[in-house]
DNA sequence: TATAGTTGTCTATATCAATAGACATTTAAA
DNA sequence: TTTAAATGTCTATTGATATAGACAACTATA
């Protein structure tokens, strides 16, 4: 872990401190011990006052990811980091696999409005014609990973609300509205700090990093079938694209 | 620009302003009038005091990327992020092209060492077998892009450093070497907050997110010849994935 | 049962971050 | 040449961040 943390940044060192232990956790860094380094060896390491890392170690804990023990130490409790394949076959939910024992899809709301420019360009479509939109929110065992918006042309998904509740799962959803198979056409990545709403939602650490996708699906004649931006808790995540 | 900005979180709200408006100049949403609104119509916007906007617009003035005029207001000066189509042919140089006038590629320094069990993993080789290593920055029109560090087997690429430093790419390099062509095999993007040591590669604001890719480039056959890992300077750059 | 090593708590101090208000200075337009 | 609208500068105050030191409390082990 080198490289110290820089002051005057207007990002506290306490928090520049928990983001980098909770990367080195997630690297496997301290799995030999299956515990942080004690909180006068990392001062130290990081160059500032023990009271500084408390605060970060405090951080962790909040967030369920270190458990500290008066005596003992600080105990590791979790250093999970999902992978999500992106592929011509993107699926969320398979793409998950055996990461996780349980995987959930919630609607948290949806609309029917008309293509803004951005949608419209995105599903191929006039700005102004009519689309389905759809807020989700997808766990993985219980915790958040991401957040989307999806939008649908509604003369051909209008009902894709109604079933992907209960299906939980946009293949599914896809195929009893008629579309047996589809592709990823595009996919587009950017990060960005985590916004409030994103930070509820996703139950994220303030200050946190997102991953952003912007994603094309398209039917096998390659018509677009689905838009959507999905916001990624970027410390629970990564992506791998194969060619 | 929905959402509030977050207290209390190790981030100063300055700097969350300040991430904030950048990510609107680059998203397009001032350019009707190439300038940034009043202070105080941001301060009311965020719901903070106008001192705080100005601190935040200070850090982008300090960054180039606005200037603040007295009497006239706060005037654009830059809003590019570069786009990074990834492929089974991904090349940095021609990637970029005509997105930047020039594109500079820089060798910052070179060893050879063992391979350790993660380069060793990439290259398909043994832990310890001879590797040459390279640091090197990108630029696109003198500003810096990505830093980045990059491993290839010493036994068929030893004159790697060399050659880069004179073609000041890969792709050239490679074919100097007596490999005309090599795809991309796998890329993994993650998210971190930048650390000193890239903070000054890349000149970026302290605090800032980089998008991270760890990369295997193969020769035809499929044996890796280059395994690399790219910092990206998240607010400079996309990725776009083509199916 | 000591003892070393660890986290927990307390007090004190200095600096950074944010708010608040007043007023100066510059620009562009009425 | 006013005037409105914008940025620039100053003072003062409050709360968050960071440092410093001392000591208490707990755990595992010699």
């Amino acid at each position: 872990m080198a490289g110290q943390v820089q002051r005057q940044t207007g990002v506290a060192l306490w928090r520049q401190i928990a983001d980098r232990i909770r990367q080195a956790i997630s690297a496997g860094a301290y799995d030999e011990t299956g515990m942080v380094p004690p909180e006068t060896v990392l001062a130290l390491q990081f160059g500032v006052n023990r009271h500084t890392v408390r605060s970060a170690i405090a951080a962790l804990a909040q967030e369920g990811i270190v458990r500290a023990v008066q005596g003992r130490g600080t105990l590791i409790e979790r250093k999970e980091r999902l992978n999500f394949p992106i592929t011509k076959r993107t699926r969320f939910t398979s793409g998950i696999g055996e990461q996780a024992r349980e995987m959930r899809a919630l609607l948290l709301s949806h609309s029917e409005e008309k293509a803004d420019a951005d949608v419209a360009r995105g599903l191929k479509i006039r700005p102004g014609e009519p689309v389905v939109r759809m807020e989700t929110v997808r766990k993985a065992d219980g915790r958040p990973v991401s957040c989307a918006t999806a939008w649908f042309p509604a003369a051909r998904f209008g009902g894709m609300p109604d079933v992907y509740k209960r299906t939980e799962s946009i293949t599914k959803a896809f195929a009893e509205l008629g579309l047996s198979d589809y592709v990823r056409s595009t996919t587009e990545i950017t990060a960005v700090h985590a916004d409030e709403a994103d930070t509820a939602a996703l139950e994220l650490a303030p200050g946190a990093i997102l991953l952003i996708t912007k994603a094309v699906n398209t039917d096998l004649e390659g018509v677009p079938v689905q838009y959507a931006i999905s916001r990624f808790a970027a410390d629970r995540v990564q992506f791998t694209i194969e060619n």
